[in-house]
DNA sequence: GCGCAAGTACGAAAATCTTCGTTGATATAT
DNA sequence: ATATATCAACGAAGATTTTCGTACTTGCGC
């Protein structure tokens, strides 16, 4: 054959993927028109832009195709959790050396937290240490 | 003029302006001989490869050139914490809706942390808190 | 001085990513 | 049933990134 029906992981979304990959994970399956609409609230690019890549992202098993009707409907075929944890590693290995903690470090000091994110962090890391 | 000898922050760096730039944080101020002989041991690139990224990231501003001995000497522009930064505060747009706790939480469960490391990320997080 | 080694500059190819126009098919409203 | 709107497919242009090959320059050894 030809396509990519490859049994690998699928390869690292592009900002553009990325972005319809949110609706998706937000709104659940839908249509290019929907996923276009809640896009265009913040991009400013065609329909047909938005119908190209999901089909590329078929092709990269990114999303997964329901044609039974005559509008397709596309669905996330990549966990959320699973490609926030790919780009993590990828930029920890890029940009920290494998530092965790420097990259928590930068991400604290990069975007003020709330006194609950912060609460919640503090929570995770006693956690992980108890069980250390 | 012409070049972009632009005030702004320089642009974000791309994956190979990334790994020259490591080369330049980690080592100082070297010629092009230099930093690709250091890339050579991961990489398997061109020397010119190197030669016209350092020519594209000097335009970009992400490093300076010495031109007055026969091999220029480049040096980094930009900060290794202020580009971690942007990457992370990139990240944290792109994938994580703007939540820097749920990033914490991937980055720590993509790489486990040392109890060393856990214990200087909490005492992070009760500065953070104590100060708020 | 001459030739070789080492350097920079430049153009351009290859790969990837993003964007859209056009075409042809299908449903919907009148 | 005919016109209109909606949709998928496709090709291709434009942008960016990564990669070299080639040409030109300059220093150095002999």
């Amino acid at each position: 054959m030809h396509g990519q029906t490859s049994l690998r992981t699928p390869p690292k979304p592009t900002d553009a993927e990325l972005a319809i990959l949110r609706v998706l994970w937000r709104r659940g399956p839908a249509t290019v028109r929907a996923i276009h609409d809640e896009l265009g609230a913040l991009q400013d690019t065609g329909y047909t832009t938005a119908l190209k890549l999901l089909q590329i992202m078929t092709e990269k098993g990114l999303v997964r195709r329901d044609e039974s009707a005559r509008s397709h409907i596309y669905e996330a075929q990549v966990g959320e959790a699973e490609v926030q944890r790919q780009l993590v590693g990828h930029l920890l290995d890029r940009a920290f050396g494998g530092s965790a903690s420097q990259l928590v470090l930068q991400a604290l000091s990069s975007r003020r937290a709330t006194p609950d994110e912060l609460a919640e962090i503090r929570h995770l890391i006693e956690e992980m240490e108890a069980r250390a």
